[in-house]
DNA sequence: TTGATGTACATGCGCCACGCATATACATTA
DNA sequence: TAATGTATATGCGTGGCGCATGTACATCAA
């Protein structure tokens, strides 16, 4: 048999990685409010709930449901889409974009804790390679809504997931 | 502020890799019913139910419903412990092997696939990296069962979390 | 041996987030 | 203007989960 390990290592890894991201981010945010619901909506104000759901992998209804949380919580408004009058458009309060960014500050530390035991060079190749496999991985523009739902907008210049959508857009 | 897109790009790649081997392993598996669990329980044929419920972040009570369930479903056996009177031993049945196999097979197919885009220097950079990164995450004993959830034990020849526990063991 | 404490498993109970089906409002197209 | 499609909202039932508790066994002390 053809040995696995590697890809074992990477899956475990990921796996691992996620966990923790997920874990470290969650903390932040009230039980029972998604930390990507807040991080995702602080990163493309006005948002709709039909989007947030694709980027959440929720139903719409369970969407429905978590905006209704998160706006008694008063961490979300709703308001009516300038473009389009079905649609609504959410966005975070000033108490919303605190906690947005209790999340990004505890989900850059849990990285750079577990990036720390990398060389120089290895932190360098690690960010190539990522950028390479990201690229490739990626599906459209829905699927980029799931890649950057944990994501600091502000933290990470010129996102390659973007500039990948853009890139094809163009082709 | 720090330039942290090489850790966002990190972040996301993580999470969205765990994504699709979540996914893809889950869909192997019947819709109630753990995927790593089966893997755990394969990769660790006589686990007890707390172990098990460590390794999958599960209440004790949430595991032994689970326990049911695979029961049910023909899928894995309980049996008593011969070193331990009040533990349960539990192992796969020969459908649950089966299952095993399958999402072993999903998960294997899932990583390749994600990786094919890399070259073999960075193919072999990315494993070297890897395995110095989950390494140094590692925690103890019962975080190597939650690292390992899913992994193939079969195809993961010398596993690094297995050598690390030694190792350190020995300090 | 016996009693006390700790651990492993099992279960009654209630909760809560979720999805399905459906209803309403608005947009788009014929 | 009518028909179809899309975005949001809600009634309803389901199901996995955790908490609290109960039972069986292990371990340790006297």
């Amino acid at each position: 048999m053809k040995d696995y390990r590697a890809e074992n290592v990477v899956g475990a890894l990921v796996l691992t990685l996620s966990d923790v991201l997920l874990k470290v981010t969650q903390v932040e945010a009230p039980a029972n409010i998604s930390a990507a619901g807040l991080t995702l909506i602080g990163h493309i104000p006005g948002i709709s709930i039909r989007a947030l759901s694709l980027g959440l992998g929720l139903s719409h209804a369970g969407t429905v449901r978590l905006v209704d949380r998160m706006s008694a919580d008063g961490l979300v408004e709703r308001a009516r889409s300038e473009t389009d009058g079905r649609a609504v458009a959410l966005s975070l309060t000033i108490d919303g974009k605190k906690r947005e960014q209790m999340i990004h500050k505890s989900r850059r530390a849990a990285l750079s804790t577990a990036m720390s035991s990398l060389s120089r060079d290895e932190y360098a190749s690690l960010a190539q390679i990522s950028e390479k496999l990201i690229t490739s991985i990626l599906k459209d523009e829905e699927h980029a809504l799931k890649v950057c739902r944990l994501c600091d907008s502000q933290a990470c210049t010129s996102c390659p997931v973007d500039a990948e959508l853009r890139r094809r857009s163009q082709a």
